[in-house]
DNA sequence: AATTTATATAAGTATCGACTTATGCTACCC
DNA sequence: GGGTAGCATAAGTCGATACTTATATAAATT
């Protein structure tokens, strides 16, 4: 049982995440757009399944998938948390100060009318 | 050439990037933390030397290494850019909220001084 | 009920990757 | 300059895994 790090680590499943991130999509839909063969797209989509990354809808003979990106907190916990990224803190902060900013200078421009 | 992701997949990659996150750590100082022969730490700090991960400083016969916070921007672009994953969004702006209302509070208490 | 369509599972293969032991290289110490 | 310490590289092994083809299942269609 592979965490999510290592259910992420595969190429072919990224792409597939990212295919069914914003809309779900059955099966064929995967297939005829990855140039592999249809159990390979099958085992992926259910390795993503056990590791809890993907959910599927039967409608028919049809199963449509879809991403669940709740499930990918683990992630942002990993780089964020655990390591400490102290240069993403940063960066962040920069960010916060520039909206801080821009909102400084959009109260004064309020305030001249 | 594996990328970062496949790079930070492997969990014994991942302890030794972060024991050598905030401070450089000569080789044989991993070795005997992690109960592996020496040639399996020097090969995945390889790995990770070739992936930009990681740099070398040499200092008599000892090697010092550390990790490069900075290579692993790509990580955060591919979680937060590519997936455009709101969840993180929403938690971002939360967080960002929060500390304004921190701030403005703060603020606030100064002035009535 | 038989066939077709959509997907899952089974079984087998081949490649990859993380490890091992053995050995080579380089800087320091006597 | 010979020995030793610290590390890298070489060569080989073994298990995991990402695929293949073949087959099973389940729903819709006729």
């Amino acid at each position: 049982m592979p965490g999510t790090m290592e259910l992420v680590a595969d190429p072919m499943r990224r792409e597939i995440l990212r295919r069914i991130w914003e809309t779900e999509l059955p099966v064929n839909s995967l297939v005829d757009t990855f140039d592999v063969s249809q159990p390979a797209i099958s085992f992926h989509l259910r390795v993503l399944r056990e590791g809890g990354l993907v959910r599927v809808r039967q409608q028919g003979t049809q199963r449509y998938y879809r991403a669940v990106p709740e499930a990918f907190g683990e992630l942002r916990f990993y780089l964020e948390v655990y390591w400490q990224d102290r240069l993403s803190r940063l960066k962040d902060e920069a960010e916060l100060e520039a909206r801080r900013n821009r909102r400084v200078r959009q109260l004064r421009s309020h305030a001249a009318d």
